[in-house]
DNA sequence: TTCCCTGCAAAATGTTTGCACAGAT
DNA sequence: ATCTGTGCAAACATTTTGCAGGGAA
């Protein structure tokens, strides 16, 4: 929010509206979804404005883009970054999406540059597999 | 290969060359380069086959779908499958690609699935950061 | 007042589909 | 001979761009 004034860029109210139902969001939104509710709130917001803005934070490094292992479609989703770390564990089958954390996953980091030499900035762990939920009911239990 | 006919499906010249093709390739191809590499070794070939063929072999789980977190663009990269667990790390800077290797990522496997309970079947691990040549550049080493 | 940002519409890009014919089984 | 897969072109979905006017600094 303040980062976009500190790159010496306009804080416009369709760049507040964006940001705030960016942050406010508690689900991965793709590019459409975005546009359908910041409409909601002022229809007079353009998708062209919209795919600017998403451009322009994911360049400033306020957002990250995702697909999601295409698991829900060939759209491209949005988040907030926490931090520059992201797991995504995607269901194949129920298309639910975790966002497990821990320590283990910074160790995951730390030895990742040690053993590589690459310096990660964004690291995303994308997985494609069966959740625990989806695990239970294939076993026949009565998730 | 084998597994097109065993899935019931027919084997045609193009799906033959097209899948030689990209496990001939040794970096990862866009749609529009497996057309244009297809076309060099037969003209006839159809973008719409070279799309449905890239859909089918993926619907089959022979080769995998990439973003490459967006660096290289919009585009989609295929690559065939070697085994369930890919790892990309992509330069932000000059755009490579590489794909380490190790019992490292055999583990981080093994303790995900105990951790989370999760049962991953693809596993893909993207990082953007630096790679060890742009370091070196940016250290004013002369690369 | 300046100049960045927006709305608009049109273009560019990437992918999919309907149809008639060709080719694998 | 049958019926799936292909080539073709047009449609479709998604994202980007040029331009004139509006609003943030």
């Amino acid at each position: 929010m303040s980062r976009v004034k500190a790159a010496g860029l306009r804080m416009t109210q369709q760049r507040r509206l964006l940001v705030e139902l960016l942050e406010s969001a508690d689900e991965h939104l793709d590019a459409e979804t975005v546009c359908r509710l910041a409409h909601e709130r002022d229809p007079r917001i353009h998708r062209a404005t919209v795919y600017r803005t998403l451009k322009l934070l994911k360049q400033l490094g306020l957002v990250d883009e995702l697909d999601l292992m295409h698991v829900p479609g060939d759209r491209h989703f949005y988040e907030v970054r926490p931090a520059a770390f992201h797991i995504h564990l995607v269901c194949v089958k129920c298309g639910s999406v975790e966002e497990p954390g821990g320590p283990f996953w910074e160790d995951l980091k730390r030895r990742v540059r040690r053993e590589t030499g690459f310096q990660p900035s964004v690291v995303r762990l994308e997985m494609g597999g069966c959740c625990t939920r989806c695990q239970a009911k294939a076993r026949g239990e009565t998730a």
